[in-house]
DNA sequence: CCCTTACGTTCCACCAGGTGGAATGGCATC
DNA sequence: GATGCCATTCCACCTGGTGGAACGTAAGGG
């Protein structure tokens, strides 16, 4: 089944395979077989080339395939990052290295978020691996859910009807307007988003504010945490301070940089 | 003609043609079909595909292709243990060809270590088990003290509370802070760690010093022996200032695998 | 200890996808 | 208007890529 009438399959089956790839420590041909779709010989095929080009290890031992040194030559001729992440990014480093919890930076794409930047590298206890690209629902996920309780009316009147038409899953709730509008209130009122309890992985959890600029969400910023790590009482009374002065530095920092 | 007998071939041309386009900030049909040597109509096809799925741009106005943010998803998991593993291997697998003796590579994985490569298959005097994937335990374990000593003070703190919390036998000693910080300053000062004595088997040690870098512990390295074979003076004469210079050597491969 | 389950790997018949030379189109230069 | 150069399209050809089935191995449970 081709992905895309115009392109190469063979070629975007690789891609796929090793995106998924870049978002595990170790990932087995059973775990990349079904976060891909393609059948487990396929995946063998596209993998054994992956490793004999040197983009990809394989130790039995380890228990499956890491992605090695030479991904760096697909990704190093871009400098194009956004405004608000270049903004971000030495206020997000300093964060995880005086607190050690990873933060993302997500920004609008089409009827979700994709993060954009991530410390994910600099921090020592991160529960995810490799979650740049990564789309992320406005109604499910603390990033999303701070973008669309911290926007303009209008804005998320206009998002609230395109995901009325998605069919995603996590979307769903977009078809019931007065709970969204309730969930975002509710969101609003506590001044940060959470992730939605029953998404996947429940080991760990995520707080998100908005970054704000004259009037409208530039950005999102959020911290993920291990839910065996943190009580709920330091979390709201310590950790969401420390993420709303981070996302008013940054928001600080993209004014500077705006200036001619 | 093949690249690579094993390899899918348009999926390999494909990664060529993405590396020389990141080699350029926009490049041409033309430059693309004389780097690489492929025809121009392959060439097309394979910036088309690119094109439709997100990791390349095509502006005739600027003179031709360049590469777009997706390009990211390809290596944003090269960091953590992808990238201590790759380069620690070399200098670890000469380590076990001089001395014989096996080494382990570990990373913090939540509130332990996790064994990510280990030189075991490769020594001759491997009477131990196969370790990799193994979690070991921050405070009776060489390998895991080794983590706990000599990582920030911030970083430590975070642990020791995470730990405190744990119902595992092995970190009782982090519901006596004032103890655990004295058994981890005394590791400190020796300048390694080594396995509790209590701790089985009896009849081996390990050695175990952490791989720094930027103030921050990547991983640590540990050498298992028979305590048979060496005597203490051999051991922390001749093999801990062997484990410090390897463990410094990898820490130089990683700061240049970080090069983009 | 044996059976079952799960996962990784190999095989191979099948055919659809990928190939590249030739032709065409567009643009700049003389 | 002719020429040269580069990008793109076309399409006959055939080989490379496919995926279900079979096999091998290891782990877990009774």
């Amino acid at each position: 089944m081709p992905l895309k009438s115009d392109t190469v399959e063979a070629a975007a089956r690789t891609l796929v395979l090793l995106e998924e790839l870049n978002r595990h420590r170790v990932a087995s041909i059973d775990i990349l077989h079904r976060a891909t779709g393609l059948p487990k010989s396929t995946v063998v095929r596209l993998m054994k080339s992956l490793c004999a080009m040197g983009y990809a290890l394989n130790d039995p031992r380890q228990g499956g395939y890491s992605v090695a040194s030479r991904v760096k030559s697909l990704s190093n001729g871009f400098h194009g990052d956004p405004l608000v992440v270049e903004a971000a990014r030495p206020w997000a480093l300093a964060f995880t290295e005086q607190y050690q919890w990873p933060l993302a930076i997500a920004v609008l794409d089409r009827t979700a978020v994709m993060v954009r930047f991530s410390t994910i590298p600099y921090s020592p206890i991160s529960p995810f691996h490799g979650t740049i690209n990564m789309h992320l629902s406005l109604l499910c996920r603390a990033l999303g859910r701070a973008y669309l309780a911290f926007c303009p009316v209008g804005e998320r009147s206009m998002l609230l009807d395109m995901l009325a038409r998605s069919s995603e899953p996590e979307d769903r709730l977009a078809g019931d307007r007065k709970r969204a509008l309730a969930l975002l209130a509710a969101v609003r009122k506590q001044g940060f988003a959470e992730r939605d309890p029953m998404v996947e992985p429940r080991s760990s959890g995520t707080i998100a504010v908005p970054i704000l600029s004259g009037g409208k969400v530039l950005a999102t910023v959020g911290m993920t945490y291990f839910t065996s790590a943190l009580d709920r009482a330091s979390l709201v009374q310590h950790y969401v301070p420390l993420v709303k002065t981070l996302a008013a530095n940054i928001a600080g920092s993209v004014e500077s940089l705006r200036q001619p």
